[in-house]
DNA sequence: TATTTGTGCAAGCATTTGCTTGCGCAAAAC
DNA sequence: GTTTTGCGCAAGCAAATGCTTGCACAAATA
């Protein structure tokens, strides 16, 4: 694990044991062996994906003498719902809207043969 | 890459390649070489993500000829925005009640050292 | 019919990831 | 003062990941 990689709030999640630490840790403020007592992997595997979630700023860890209390720090989070809400509409809305529109690529046809629609990205 | 690992939402939204691929067929659905082209990595990479996509269910592809068009299936998004939505209430809470639940542990100082506070979860 | 285009298969490679184990330091408990 | 506990550092390892390149096949185009 490269220490000097940062992930990013969707890298932090991707993880299933991440997303069960953050889960136990948002009902109450937990120290580290604390969390790894619910875990069937080391200690040293739970301290280490507490770093990296505290690295993305999804925890915040608060040390009182040799213990570190970790808290949810949820309002990180919200930058995964952002982005999840905008496709939200698309899955509230009815089944034949989204027919409608392959409907409509049927009669069109040109999208996959259009090489001027790249988006306004700069090359490297 | 190994072919037969299936992947979760999460893992799938992990990567921003990923993510933007489908941002873009969200606004209309593209063939793969169209949504190649407004990347600067080969097409075969972006092949590849789309077959993590798809393989997750995000993605769904309608063949026509030659062309394969992907469009997006926002529904499987809802899983992400499920795992979410129970932190949301903390994050639009007011500072002060971290601070209260932050209070209340330093005059419990309990948990941990308590060591019966495992989750019920049967071991491998 | 020949050529072009769309696109998956496969191999290879470098990097990243997740985990274990051993060790050591600091603070708490005895 | 000694022992115990909390926990990070570091190395090592296997698996997963992301990407490139070459190739081949099917469908569209000329």
């Amino acid at each position: 694990m490269h220490p000097m990689t940062r992930r990013d709030v969707f890298q932090a999640i991707a993880d299933p044991t991440r997303r069960e630490i953050i889960t136990l840790i948002s009902r109450q403020p937990l120290n580290l062996n604390a969390v790894a007592g619910n875990f069937d992997m080391s200690r040293q595997a739970i301290s280490l994906h507490i770093k990296i979630l505290r690295e993305c700023g999804l925890i915040l860890i608060q040390q009182e003498g040799r213990d570190r209390y970790c808290s949810i720090q949820p309002k990180k989070l919200a930058e995964v719902a952002d982005w999840v809400e905008p496709f939200r509409n698309m899955w509230e809305e009815r089944f034949d809207r989204v027919d409608l529109i392959l409907k409509n690529l049927k009669t069109k046809k040109m999208v996959g043969k259009n090489k001027q629609n790249k988006l306004n990205k700069p090359k490297k």
